[in-house]
DNA sequence: AGCTATTAATAAAG
DNA sequence: TCTTTATTAATAGCT
């Protein structure tokens, strides 16, 4: 059905493979449309070019998920039970390390002690004193950093009170100056103090956690 | 492409309809193996009549399988059904459930204490402090019972030893009389104790956990 | 199932 | 890639 009679096998020429495959394909889908509506028969087709491109065909009426139900139904393969096997494997493995941790943290909560011998105890006593250790290390940790902080910011206080102090009276003899010159009338010392000497709000190194 | 041009609507003759099928399914499993060879295309086709009987191709260097797992990887459908889903779900379920427990036990053994504060500190020392007292208390309870099955052993040491001083001093008596009676020269004086009363290995229920 | 007239598909060329 | 066209291939209706 052509110019000239083909053998079927493989086209060595790329363009040619290339143009016959876009024909061909459209020729199987044009077909397949044609079955499913003559017929009312159920198609699906699937094709990947050689440079991998994906071309579809599905009757309307159905999708490709039931066509490939119906297809394990009917003649048994398992088309993904591989992937199901991996995916239970992979649940029974996680399910197993799940318990061997559910394990493990009862018995360092003290539960289900029953079952064990007094050897068993001693690894469980000395993950848990060990434990104890690091964590009140760490609320001591915690609690020094609390007082170091509460020194800092008593000692900041000081300091900002040695230095409020010293503006007023340095703004006093300054308002004597002016009382004793211009009789000046205006006391808002607050706005006489270079900005950079005004006390202001301390934001402290200290984080309350929540 | 037969003795009369046919219009593409469904064929209501059912035995003509069963007949186009045969020969139009052929058909279209011939194109594909062609356009397989031909263009190294990979196809799968599947065919079902309106009787829902199921008819296949599949380019014979790959497999449904593949063709499926490629179509997904291509257009992002998803084709596995909900017990697909289902299991990957479970699987992140699990996971995370895993990772949970798997911090609660890090933070149990004083790891990973960095992140936390305080408050959070708290909790923590409260479980492995009630951890290590029931351990504790479990620890005891079998050292009681180590001390209680001693007792009993020493106790039933005391009796047999007891016995056995008994029977020695009636087993003498009796080789009194025997050898006033009889001179009789059997030293073997075991052998004479009924055997109800001879010192048995004894089999403490105490066991001790390997 | 076969047969064959007829239509449809398509190979090669533009 | 699209169109054209000569030629082969598919198949509708019949047996």
């Amino acid at each position: 059905m052509g110019r000239g009679k083909i053998e079927i096998r493989r086209i060595e020429n790329a363009t040619n493979r290339q143009v016959t495959f876009s024909k061909r394909r459209n020729g199987i889908i044009k077909k397949a449309k044609e079955i499913s509506v003559l017929c009312d028969a159920k198609v699906s087709v699937v094709i990947f070019s050689s440079s991998n491109k994906m071309f579809e065909y599905c009757t309307p009426s159905t999708t490709l998920s039931k066509i490939l139900e119906n297809y394990q139904i009917n003649c048994g393969k398992k088309l993904w039970d591989a992937k199901h096997e991996n995916l239970n494997a992979e649940i029974d493995r996680i399910k197993k390390e799940n318990d061997n941790m559910q394990i493990e943290l009862r018995h360092l909560k003290g539960e289900d002690l029953n079952s064990l011998g007094a050897k068993e105890l001693i690894p469980i006593e000395e993950a848990l004193s060990n434990g104890i250790t690091k964590v009140r290390d760490k609320q001591m940790d915690l609690w020094k950093l609390l007082k170091k902080n509460g020194r800092m910011l008593e000692e900041e206080n000081k300091r900002l009170s040695f230095l409020l102090h010293q503006q007023h009276l340095s703004m006093d003899g300054n308002v004597r100056e002016l009382e004793l010159g211009y009789h000046h009338k205006d006391r808002n010392y607050a706005s006489q103090i270079p900005v950079a000497f005004r006390v202001q709000p301390f934001q402290p190194n200290l984080q309350e956690n929540k």
